[in-house]
DNA sequence: AGTGTAGCTTACTTCAAGGTATGTACTTAC
DNA sequence: GTAAGTACATACCTTGAAGTAAGCTACACT
C-alpha cells in the first residue's frame, strides 16, 4: 500500500487534503469504497461464480442461497459500476440479461477468489484455534 | 415477523451438509464467519498494519484514523479468536499490550494484501469505468 | 381473460454494526 | 488531590445494510 509511493509530498499545499502516508487509512478514501463491494458479503460469492462464465440473473440468484433480487441487483449494479462485471441485456420477452467478468473483474477476482480458497481450506486450522482460545 | 426467514426451511433439510464444490455458497458455512473478519472494514486496515510488526493497542488506534476503541477493540478479540493475532499482556501499570500477527495470520494478510493492493494500485482504471458507465 | 415469466424497482421494516460517552484499576507526575 | 495515561468494558443510541413483499413490463401460452 503505502511502498508504491513515497509519504505525503505535494499535499501539504492544499486545505483540508489529507496528509495520510498510504490512503487506505483515510477514511476518505475511494479504495476502500471498491473493496467493500469486492469483500462484500454476495459480492465476493457473486464475483467467483462469474469467474467460471457468464450467467444469468435467475442462475445467480438460484446458485447463492440466501441472496434476495434485491441484493442480487444491487451488488451486480455495484460492481458493473466499477467496470468489474459487463451487463448484456437482450430486448426479449421475458427480459434476458447474461452477466460476465471484464478483464479488471478477472483480475480482482482472481486475488478474491485465493483469499477465499485459503479461507476454505485453512478452515479446519481456524477452528481449532477457536477450540484452542475457548479454553484457555 | 410472520415468515422468520426462507433460509432456515432449506437448511434443515439435509444432514449432510454441503455437498457443493465449495460450501461458501450455503448460508451456514462458517467459511462466511471468517472471510467477514477479514475482510471485515477495520480488520483489513488492522491486519495489513501488522504485517510490518508487532504494535500496541494504543499505536494501531492512533495510526487508523476514524476506528474507535470499542472497534478497535472488538476487532481485534475476533481476529485474536479466529488464531490470526497474538495478543500479548504485560502486567505492568499503565497497562501494555502488543499484537502481532500469528503463522496463520500472516498468511492470509498476505492474500488480503495482494487484494488491497491491486485495488489501490488500479484504482484509476476504476474511475475510468465509472466515469465511461455514467455516461451513459 | 387470466396466468406465468425474467429482471428488475420501490416501499416498508428490521436488526446489527458501529459511534459516543462513560467507567475502571492502577500508577506516576504535578 | 487531581489530572493524565493505558487497555479495555459497558450502556445507550444512531445509522445503514439487508430482508420482505409487492408492483411493473410485455409477450406467450391456455
Amino acid at each position: 500500500m503505502s511502498g508504491s509511493n513515497g509519504v505525503a509530498k505535494e499535499v501539504v499545499a492544499s486545505k483540508k487534503v489529507s496528509r495520510r502516508k498510504g490512503d487506505l487509512y483515510s477514511a476518505q478514501c475511494p479504495s476502500r469504497g471498491v473493496l467493500d463491494h469486492v469483500t462484500s458479503r454476495w459480492g465476493v460469492l457473486v464475483l467467483i461464480l462469474l469467474l467460471d462464465g457468464t450467467h444469468r440473473f435467475s442462475e445467480l440468484r438460484h446458485k447463492v442461497e440466501g441472496m434476495s433480487e434485491k441484493m442480487l441487483a444491487q451488488t451486480l449494479q455495484a460492481l458493473e459500476a466499477d467496470g468489474f462485471v459487463l451487463r448484456k441485456a437482450y430486448a426479449v420477452i421475458p427480459p434476458k440479461v447474461e452477466y460476465s467478468l471484464t478483464a479488471m473483474g478477472r483480475e480482482v477476482t482472481e486475488r478474491v477468489k485465493m483469499l477465499a480458497t485459503w479461507i476454505e481450506q485453512n478452515l479446519p486450522r481456524v477452528a481449532q484455534a477457536r477450540a484452542k482460545l475457548g479454553r484457555e
